[in-house]
DNA sequence: TATGAATGACAAGTCACTTGTCATATGGGG
DNA sequence: CCCCATATGACAAGTGACTTGTCATTCATA
């Protein structure tokens, strides 16, 4: 106990923490919501939906790492279900805005309902500060992640 | 501020930020290591070697979420590649062991040196004491997440 | 009004896995 | 000592979540 730790050793750690975490968040996840095809991308899409209003394709995949294309085939599914709908856009013909029927938004909220529920009953000894503490100390690495000046020492070498 | 937070949106927070960092990561890390294919699953059994020493292909899969026979072809390309080697094992004639060759424990040390000199490099504000607690909070989270007790709500309802 | 970028649709390919099967080995109870 | 459930390696096929590429249409702008 009490040992000095390096800097890129704590690091290494928080990043392991997040790699095995997020693994068994996966899991997790899985058991959560069944075998319904809801989890992973279309649920995600749902969520961008709900927080910031209707979108086209191409303004739903620029928030999120993953190819416009694929942004368009989860929605397409989302149209066939009914989760969503398309609405003429002004500022645009062809692009039309992609929004959450009412299906959609009931789907989105109960799924949202049901992991916060169940996070409640988690058995954490950590207390709320210390799990916002927590939760900064990502978010802060994460932006040091995308840091242009750091990124560029990469290719380095 | 200061505004009281309720627990399961702390917990979320974290939630969230594990998802996040994790795709950063995963950008990150491919950019790291280049094109080469000693990322992602190598990666972790030449780890796996380096840190618990020589084990078969079973127990090296007992060890993580994955299927065994996927880890028979991540063994089998590192002994293509000579970065393993099989070893008699004692107490099992079919079941050899996986060792380490000199080029394999060269290969992970040295993608663990630049992994950590990297990440020395980071612009981070946060002081160890705080990757500290964040890893551990992490940890204890991970913890939370395989309690039986609470896996078993999960399909109640 | 010509031109290049954005968009939707579709196709094919990739990556990291899983599941299934089979032959051979092993180890523990009868 | 033999039998059988289980473990292992090898192989094959399938899957989910993506990417890349292409094309025709539509838009923005110089």
């Amino acid at each position: 106990m009490g040992r000095r730790v390096p800097r890129e050793v704590a690091v290494t750690r928080v990043v392991d923490g997040v790699r095995s975490l997020f693994h068994e968040l996966k899991a997790v996840a899985q058991e959560v919501h069944g075998g319904s095809p809801f989890a992973g991308g279309r649920r995600g899409v749902l969520l961008n939906l709900l927080e910031d209003g209707d979108q086209t394709v191409p303004e739903l995949a620029r928030r999120r790492p993953v190819s416009r294309q694929h942004i368009q085939v989860l929605v397409n599914e989302l149209l066939r279900d009914g989760l969503v709908v398309r609405k003429v856009n002004p500022a645009h013909r062809r692009s039309r805005l992609v929004s959450l029927t009412s299906d959609g938004r009931r789907t989105i909220t109960a799924m949202l309902e049901r992991e916060k529920k169940l996070l409640r009953g988690l058995h954490l000894e950590a207390e709320v500060p210390q799990l916002l503490a927590a939760a900064e100390v990502l978010k802060e690495l994460r932006a040091a992640l995308r840091d242009p000046e750091w990124r560029a020492t990469l290719t380095e070498t």
